[in-house]
Order: C-alpha cells, then structure tokens, then sequence
DNA sequence: CGAAGGCGGTGAATCGATGCAACGGCGTCG
DNA sequence: CGACGCCGTTGCATCGATTCACCGCCTTCG
C-alpha cells in the first residue's frame, strides 16, 4: 500500500538500517549513498511514516492544549503563541476545548493519555487538579496556563488576576463610581474568583463603595447580554454605576443589552470595564476600558517549561510564571 | 515503563489476544473473563496505546483541518463545527493555521501526511491545488472547505461569495450610495477574489455607481485600519460613501479608523458592511452591517462528506455543498 | 607481516496492539 | 462410541521505523 522504509531500502541497493541513518544522522553515510537513498526517495515519493516512529520512540511529538473556550480571542491567542513556540522545537499541538465542562476536559485528557502526548497544557477546571496529579502520575509532564501556583507541584504560567481585579475596581472607584456591579461566572473558575476577590479587596479600600456580584453560567456574549438585560431593566434607583465584566466578552454582552435601550450611556450612566483587552474590545460600540494580558507569551512560556520538564524529568523543580496585568484605559469607563 | 496489555494479560492470567478481544470485541468473550481482565486494567492502570494501534490499523482516527486565520472567529467556528462532527465519530481535529502563507500550509500538510491522518479539511490557498491532488494520489481524502466546485475531483462545502458580495454592494446601492469602496485582499484569496466579483457584478446593475479596489495586504484588523485611516485622510471629495470590506475584520479596523477621526459619521458620511457576521459585529462602535455565512455548519457539513470519502474511497462521486449567505442589516448602513 | 582500529554498512530485534489461524475441550448427533 | 462442530482462548505474525551489535574491508603502525 503505502511505500517504506524497505522499498526505499531496495530501489537504492542498500539495507533498511541505512535509509534511517540517511533520515536521522546523514553524517554518519558516504555523501554518494545519501545521494543515491534520497534520490531513491524523491522518485518513490516515500513519507517517512511517523506513526511508526512515534511507537518506536515511546513518545510522541505532540503536546496537547486545553482551553476553556476556544471562542474567546484570548485563547486563540494563547493557542496560537503556543503553538509558534512548539512549531520552533518541531512539535505540533492539539487544541482541545473543554467549554468549562468536566466531561469534555476529561474526555480531551483520555484522548492525550492514549496518543501518549509528550505533555499537556491546561487551563484546567476547579475539580480537575486529582485527575492531573493521576496524569502526572502516569509520567505525562503537565503545566497549567492561566492558573497559579497554588496548585502543589506543578509548573504554571499566569496571570495576576487578583492584582487585575484589582486594578479594574480601583479605576471605577478612582472616577467616582459607589455602586459597582461584578458580572461573571462561575465561581468554580479560578480566574473568575480571583478577579473577584481582587475587586473586593479594592472595594474594601476605598470607603462609600459597594459591591455587588452577578453570577452568569458561562462567559460568554450572550450570557453577558442576559445580564445585561437584567440590569437595564431594573428601576434606576437600583441600578449600579460601574460594571466590571469578569471577561471582554460578558462585557460586549452587557455593552449590547445597555446600549440597545437607547436610554442608558456608558460611560455616563454606567461606567464599563472588561478583561483580556481582546482585539475587538477597541472596537466596541463604546471602546472597552480593559484588563490586559499578554496572551500569546503566556502561551509560548508554557511551552517552554514544559519542555523543560520532559528533558529533566518530572522531579524537576516546578517553576511558576507569573505576570502582571496592565490596565487599558478607553471610552467605556472615562468618556470621551 | 509503560503498562501494555501483556502486563494486563500476565496479571489477568489470560493471553494478550483475549485482552484485545475483551477491548475491541467483548461480546467474544465470556462476561467471567471480561470481568478477570477488567479488574486487571482498573488495578494496573493501564491505558491503551493509541500509536501502536494506528500503526497496526495503518489509518489514524486524526483529521486534519488548515484554515487561512484561527484569529478570525469565522474560522473558529467552523473548526468548532468540524471538531464537534468529528467528536461524533469518535475522531479527532488537528487545528492548523496557513496564515495565508504557502509556506505555513505546506509544513501542515507534510506533518499531516507523516502522521496518516485520515483525511484534511483545507480552506487552500490559490496555488495549493497541485499540492492537494498529490495528497489525493497518496490516498488521502481531502474536501475544501470556504471554496467552491470549481475545482477538478474534490469534495466540497462552500458559501457562494459572488452571491455575497452582490448581497452586500446591492444593499450599498439600494440606500442610495454609489461611490464605493472595496477594501479586501489579497485577491489570491477566492473568497476575496469572489466577493469583489459579485461586488462588481451588482455595480454593473446599477447605474452610476462606481467601485473602487482597495487592496489590503492580509484580513485582518490591523491592515483593515491602515485602509480606514488612507481613506479617512482623503479630501471630502475623493472619499467613497460606501464601503464594501471583504470580511469583518477589516471592517472592524475600517471602522475603528473612521470613527477615532470624530469627523466622519458612520452610516452617514460613509456607510460600511462587512463580511462573514461574527459575534462582534453586533457589538461594534457602530453596528455593523454584514452579510451572514453558516460558519459551524460549513465545518460539521466537511467532515460528514470526509467520511464518506473514507468510506467509499476516492473515486466515490464528488458532492459540493454550497450555502447561500444572508445579509444582515444593522446600523453602519442604515443609521439609527 | 599481523594486529588494531576506524568506517560504512547490515539485518534482526524491538516498540504495543491487533487479528487470524489453529487448538483444545466439551456437547451433540449419528 | 467416534466424529463433528462450536466456542473461547491462544500465540504468533504484522504494521514501519529505529537501533545496536556485528561484519567486512581498508589503513596504519609496531
């Protein structure tokens, strides 16, 4: 069916051991019988079949990712800066989405476990923390993204979200703002409860202002419109006067559902902050006052450490990135 | 190292082929045994090697997906459809990103090809055609995915972008504009290619209605606002009053461009639609106008005709799927 | 002149799961 | 009572690339 190594071996006269020498360590052949294998090659059209090696190898050369939702731009970010960094050692990475839900994260991890993945990249749920020390266990290197160094042995690159929260509820307290309002969901997330401990934190430091938290089951645009609506709605006495959005997209959701009412202006009325300063937040019907992060290098860094794991071992001091967030400033919180 | 199932057989006190029976054909063996070998693989852990299998099955249950931009959410949601199709079947997606570069494309096609995947999904570049029918020879089933019929023996699913770009400067042109502006490229890509060809054709219809090419290097946000800002900077009188961009990243950037000025007015001064109705569109500065393409299904709908050219190999009856979009009205053409 | 060493090349064993041909034991039927 | 068939199980060959111990040949040097 598919040509091998052996039929190369007969077309060019030698034996099976030195194709694969020709393939992997050139310089140990005679310039002229490489000439002759790789000509033998190029006129059968032979693929080095990688499966095959992969077996041989015991390991293959794929890292598996799992993210939270692929459909927010700051994933694909952090997808993309992961694979650029994998593509650099020759790896290829296989990009999972979990949607927040345990089933398919657990399913994704199967699947990685039995293509024997040289590692996994995570931004694992709340309850996933067993099931990863079992892969571990198992001798697949793991590094967590997006998620910090609370988590007992294991490396990790993240962000600050508590800082981050912090930073969002500060500004909107800066410009005055008593009553603000968190929107996200849910808590079982660690990046959510985070910027929502930091928000209270910064509430706590600054006097006459309250918070208050609406819980949302996904962060999501429509979700975030559903909240939205809700807050629009209620009578104006008891509306708030700044929201932060645990994410960019609850806050393009609550940014639709406010302005669709036509009655009510943000900033003016409702000051808005997101997260994750995506690309589209600068674009938003007002532009999106934003926490940002460096996406695409905390995917890279990932990848980094975890090679770093596989080349020394899972015993290996773990290492914990950490950066910090940076407060983006636009229309949505200061006006215009 | 690694647990294999001769270490469930020894443990189970079975042979190896009676624990791939139990794996693989359990209705073979009795349920006693079944439980016997059960009860091995839960106490020793053991998970199968998938690489050894596809090795001895000489087919992966891989699928491979290159598309121009994972940055572009219409992608995204397409490689959603694809994956979640493809979850069905038990099968796994490989996310490629060309970049629009042949090169890029190339490499993920090599890697596909040393990995046996099963078949690839591809929303090609223009010169890649060759390139694709050697894949096809070498027995791998490939369907184009965003590009049409046109092309000798392949399968494939597409939205018709004449019909779109007709959809959207017919729209131009029935609000009363008619200097137009075409920002999109580069007309390498089909999709560009065709969706300027509809806009053309739908001037033509119109009398007095004049089309412009502006040509961007890439679709993206970034190269969408270097073409908002020329246009921006033009005398009054040599600015288009509509603007047509090819996808709805640029028109996002077009947009963010023309509104940073404070002096030209969406739809007013100049009206603008875009392409392919993403999430965002709705939530722009000023909404934006679009024309509507079933992103997910495109992606479920390729790999349901993968499969079948798997099934019934590669002489089966090519089939091409061609949706038709949908215009989608907001306010960056029509006002408030 | 013979032993040693270097070099290019060989070919069989190996990785782990699979699947098939063969086998043994047991019940059935002539 | 022997032949036959069935069924569960076995054991080995197989997929394709890699690797390593080994081989033959030529050079070099004591």
């Amino acid at each position: 069916m598919s040509i091998s190594v052996r039929d190369v071996a007969a077309l060019a006269g030698v034996s099976v051991g030195t194709v694969s020498n020709v393939l992997n360590r050139p310089e140990k052949v005679t310039p002229e019988t490489v000439g002759r294998v790789q000509a033998a090659i190029d006129s059968l059209g032979f693929v080095r079949n990688d499966v095959a090696r992969q077996l041989r190898a015991g390991r293959s050369r794929t890292i598996g990712l799992v993210v939270l939702d692929v459909g927010n731009p700051f994933f694909t970010d952090l997808a993309r800066g992961a694979e650029d960094e994998a593509a650099d050692a020759n790896l290829t990475v296989i990009l999972g989405n979990s949607d927040e839900t345990i089933a398919r994260e657990d399913a994704y991890l199967d699947l990685f476990e039995e293509q024997r993945v040289l590692g996994v990249l995570i931004s694992p749920l709340a309850d996933s923390m067993e099931r990863l020390v079992r892969l571990r266990e198992r001798g697949i290197p793991t590094v967590l993204v997006d998620r910090g160094t609370e988590n007992g042995g294991f490396s990790s690159v993240s962000v600050d979200d508590v800082a981050g929260g912090h930073l969002a509820v500060a500004h909107l307290a800066s410009i005055g703002r008593t009553r603000i309002a968190f929107v996200g969901g849910p808590q079982s997330i660690r990046q959510v409860a985070d910027r929502l401990s930091g928000a209270r934190r910064a509430v706590d430091q600054h006097d006459g202002v309250t918070l208050e938290v609406i819980e949302v089951e996904s962060q999501s645009v429509l979700h975030g419109r559903t909240a939205g609506e809700a807050i629009r709605d209620r009578p104006e006495s008891e509306r708030p006067d700044a929201i932060f959005a645990a994410n960019d997209l609850i806050a393009v959701g609550v940014l639709q559902a406010l302005s669709m009412a036509g009655t009510l202006r943000v900033p003016e009325d409702i000051a808005l902050i997101g997260y994750d300063d995506i690309d589209f937040a600068s674009a938003a019907i007002v532009p999106l006052s934003s926490i940002r992060q460096p996406s695409a290098l905390i995917g890279s860094r990932a990848v980094e450490l975890l090679l770093r794991e596989v080349e020394h071992g899972a015993d290996f001091m773990h290492e914990h990135i950490v950066f910090q967030p940076q407060l983006v400033v636009r229309a949505s919180t200061v006006g215009a």
